[in-house]
DNA sequence: ACAAAAACTTACCACTTGGTAAGTGAATCG
DNA sequence: CGATTCACTTACCAAGTGGTAAGTTTTTGT
């Protein structure tokens, strides 16, 4: 109720800008994510903000102009997340357990995030169009990474594309059930959490680990 | 936007208003789970219906009552749709298999209800209570199932609590994939439909299949 | 046949919504 | 320093929201 007085930056005028956009977008992602786009007006923004909904439509001149910058801000941030596992060292399958062990790190420390791309693909048209664009790089990187696991023989040889999709729905599902906890009213422990992976992991291994790499080492 | 003119029912009264809440009911249903609670409003209801908002308050006497009774109808859908599966003939392991053939089907036959409980967890609060009251009596038929299997050896004996959850949570982040998949353009193929499914099945036979009960039918 | 109740509709209303127009004090530039 | 631009705020507004009040027609009980 109370807003926050926050006393503004002294930084130059260009820092300040972009500090505000910075706490806007940042704001934004967490209640669109949690609460959806409709569910949140500009005003709920504003007052969460302590700033007026006029300030927000100062530096986006429609809501719909400010879910598309959320959108480029949670796609950039899932990239950061993610896309360092794919240089990493290791085997293929050590390295596919280390991108599932941070998909669950980030659906425990940050739900909005993985909550928001779901809203995304709910809304549907342009918004999904362009959190598809801004993945791509990704994607692309993430599917020339699978096939050349393939080709190496370290992963049974399949249609890629429908193995990243596979692969991000059933995590994506693992590691927001989270949600479904706490609405049920049980707060996720870390043994639940942790069964919950181990379960995973052993899922991925036998889908994607091709049965003659034997030498690989099997889960649990 | 014409609205579509029905001639209305000439049966008796109370059976003119059962229908006339079906068609509220189902037309609320479809909304609510694919566009959220909160992006439709009871004017598109009624739009949809050839009815004003009028009528809608009529039966119920606010949005979140209707909301309540919409919740009551999709719990009763879904205990329908997996209920039966239960008391299946069949060993523990093609019992599983069975439902989750089911859950497939639902996916793709009626996806509104699957994205509408999603939608429900999101809103929290009294209509997830709700939710998870009404399907109390399914959950506890299914935990004693799943007792009874483990304590006969077919299945791994765990936490049955979790394990529900926990394939809940997977079997619906598989299933609902069809969504993501329509957002990103690409119409979910029936191939890529029974490529997910086997990879799901080899998953939860992974993770539920006591390793002494080799007699049971492996997948793939 | 007739009054009463049911199943609606038409007419409103207070409030919230995204968005516009005009003003204001501070930072920046000449 | 002085004019201007920037980053806002205050003041509005039309459209849409959930919801109320008061009819109107059709079915029902007596």
């Amino acid at each position: 109720m109370a807003a926050v007085v926050t006393s503004p930056p002294r930084g130059s005028r260009a820092a300040r800008t972009r500090a505000t956009e910075d706490r806007i977008l940042s704001v934004a992602l967490e209640s669109f994510g949690t609460k959806g786009f409709d569910s949140v007006s500009l005003d709920d923004l504003a007052a969460d903000l302590g700033i007026t909904k006029q300030a927000i439509l100062y530096h986006w001149s429609s809501k719909r102009a400010l879910l598309d910058a959320v959108i480029d801000r949670a796609a950039l941030e899932l990239i950061i997340e993610f896309d360092g596992a794919l240089s990493e060292e290791g085997s293929g399958w050590s390295r596919v357990e280390s991108i599932v062990r941070r998909i669950f790190r980030v659906a425990m420390r940050r739900p909005e995030l993985l909550g928001f791309i779901r809203e995304i693909s709910r809304i549907g048209g342009d918004a999904s169009l362009r959190v598809t664009a801004d993945l791509e790089p990704f994607v692309s990187r993430a599917t020339t990474y699978f096939e050349r696991e393939m080709d190496e023989g370290r992963i049974r040889r399949c249609d890629s594309g429908l193995l990243l999709v596979s692969a991000y729905s059933t995590v994506l599902g693992a590691a927001t059930e989270v949600e479904v906890l706490r609405a049920v009213g049980i707060e996720p422990t870390l043994r639940s959490t942790v069964v919950r992976r181990r379960e995973l992991l052993s899922f991925l291994h036998a889908a994607m680990v091709a049965p003659q790499a034997l030498n690989a080492q099997v889960p649990r």
